[in-house]
DNA sequence: CTTTGTGCAAATTCTTTGCACCAAA
DNA sequence: TTTGGTGCAAAGAATTTGCACAAAG
């Protein structure tokens, strides 16, 4: 699960970001960093209250909201019913099983192509997203 | 607004798939037809409480659902709060303003690639989605 | 001190569910 | 008359807000 991430690593991400790094904030991005599942809110709360008992969900959406806006994670929308994020910030496509709600990561090298984040006329753009949904190798064996 | 659709045209296209043609799924099915808006729940319930004084929230979100499960329409997750839908289901983009949350198609010229929906190894893929998120043209210039 | 971050509780908003009534074949 | 569609009211779930307290510099 661990990548190699030192606390003082993460401390310097999110310096590097202009983001205050307090207990909580390390907590959440270190989370997000070691666990490549573009967890939900829930699922992030659920695994630090056990490392930190007083953390509330309050501060994991307030977290979560700063990191996106300073670019240090990605917010995906994949799920219809609830925010992913996703600690990892390069150019890559999502991938949903409609069975199972798992979202995995699509590499590039699997994708045909990917839009390039320019070149649209009249618009400034931030950020593009590529989604995709279908049924998963393990949900398909079980049918 | 309107752009030809006859009754009689749109109730064909739901009969092509399986969609028994009601008066409020043809009315539905019309506005979305009719509106390239992207349009909320809200929005096709605020539209059709005028024409269809009985009609209800819930027969709205029944009617996209059954739409969208029988690839009528697309629904779109661009939009973290809420879902919007898109009576065209050919393959296009879409971006999002950030300041005036309007979404737009973007055509498939204006993009650099499209990913293709095949091709995934291990994986059935039922949809592909290319959303961007960024500044509309109308919002730049108040600025 | 003063600013910024945290977290509880309540409120809001979007969506779903249970159920009774209605409509079409 | 039977099946499927509609719509009200209530419930559910994700997210936001208001506010008081805590922490850091």
């Amino acid at each position: 699960m661990n990548e190699g991430w030192t606390v003082n690593m993460v401390k310097q991400y999110l310096l590097d970001r202009d983001i205050k790094p307090s207990v909580q904030r390390l907590a959440v991005m270190t989370y997000l960093l070691e666990h490549r599942t573009h967890p939900t809110v829930e699922d992030i709360y659920n695994d630090l209250k056990d490392k930190i008992p007083t953390i509330s969900k309050t501060t994991i959406y307030n977290t979560l909201k700063l990191f996106a806006l300073k670019k240090a994670i990605l917010s995906i929308t994949i799920d219809e019913k609830m925010v992913r994020y996703d600690g990892y910030v390069d150019n890559h496509a999502h991938f949903i099983c409609l069975a199972c709600g798992k979202v995995v990561d699509v590499p590039l090298q699997q994708m045909v192509e990917f839009p390039k984040n320019e070149n649209i006329e009249g618009f400034a753009l931030e950020e593009t997203h590529v989604y995709h949904r279908g049924y998963c190798t393990d949900c398909l064996k079980e049918n």
